[in-house]
DNA sequence: AGACACCTACTAAAATCTTAGTAGTATTTA
DNA sequence: TAAATACTACTAAGATTTTAGTAGGTGTCT
């Protein structure tokens, strides 16, 4: 018997524009090329071609995919940011916490404004 | 009056090849061409040469230094990996868990093998 | 209909990253 | 000392990533 088995996540990292990119899609969970550029930081100024052409790979890469929306695309990740996330984590605790899990909570809790309640909740 | 500041830490990301050569040298702490080629992964074959050329690349990042050894030359980190990661975890925080603190910790919790004793400790 | 605005597809240049060869120098060995 | 060995510097080809322009389509306004 085939237990239901995790999905293929062959999900190669995604380049540096990649995922300021996707942060924006994934913020705005479905969106148009004028809207992932609008939500793009301000200092950050991509013509909108270039984000255009960035979604386009995206969605030949399958991290989006796209419906016709009333005038322009509609992008959808297919990637979802809770997977990429998992994924991303995994792999920075095997390339560079290697022997110290701990030394990453620690950095964790400094960093985030994880408070001792939220921890203990967990 | 100046108070002693963080250091510059303009470090960009690492690209994959450079994190690769990087965690064999801070496995090592300091190490020739030769000994970081013999730390890779055996399934991981790069040429003598080009490990050498990414020592170099990594020279010119100022992400290692080297120091003439006995016969070859010894690279020495000057990002530590600490660093690195800790920076690697601040802009994963960023990019892919901006609204879940929490959930990171959710992940890391099912993905380390650190128990909840390890956790009070902290 | 013509002009305008907006959108997608195609194309491509520039930048960066990855890989490794070749040549030259120094050191060891036969 | 000549040959073999080991290492570094230089060079560069190929791959991938990043950036954006141009052409052509579709709808809209006057």
């Amino acid at each position: 018997m085939v237990a239901r088995m995790k999905k293929k996540e062959v999900t190669r990292t995604l380049t540096p524009v990649e995922l300021e990119i996707m942060s924006a899609v994934w913020q705005l969970g479905k969106a148009t090329v004028k809207e992932v550029q609008a939500e793009l930081p301000k200092e950050r100024e991509l013509a909108y071609t270039t984000v255009a052409t960035m979604m386009k790979i995206l969605e030949g890469k399958g991290i989006v995919r796209s419906e016709r929306g009333d005038k322009a695309h509609l992008f959808i990740p297919i990637l979802r940011r809770e997977d990429y996330a998992a994924q991303s984590l995994k792999s920075l605790t095997q390339k560079v916490f290697a022997e110290s899990p701990t030394a990453l909570v620690k950095h964790l809790l400094e960093d985030t404004k994880l408070s001792v309640d939220d921890l203990k909740e967990i």
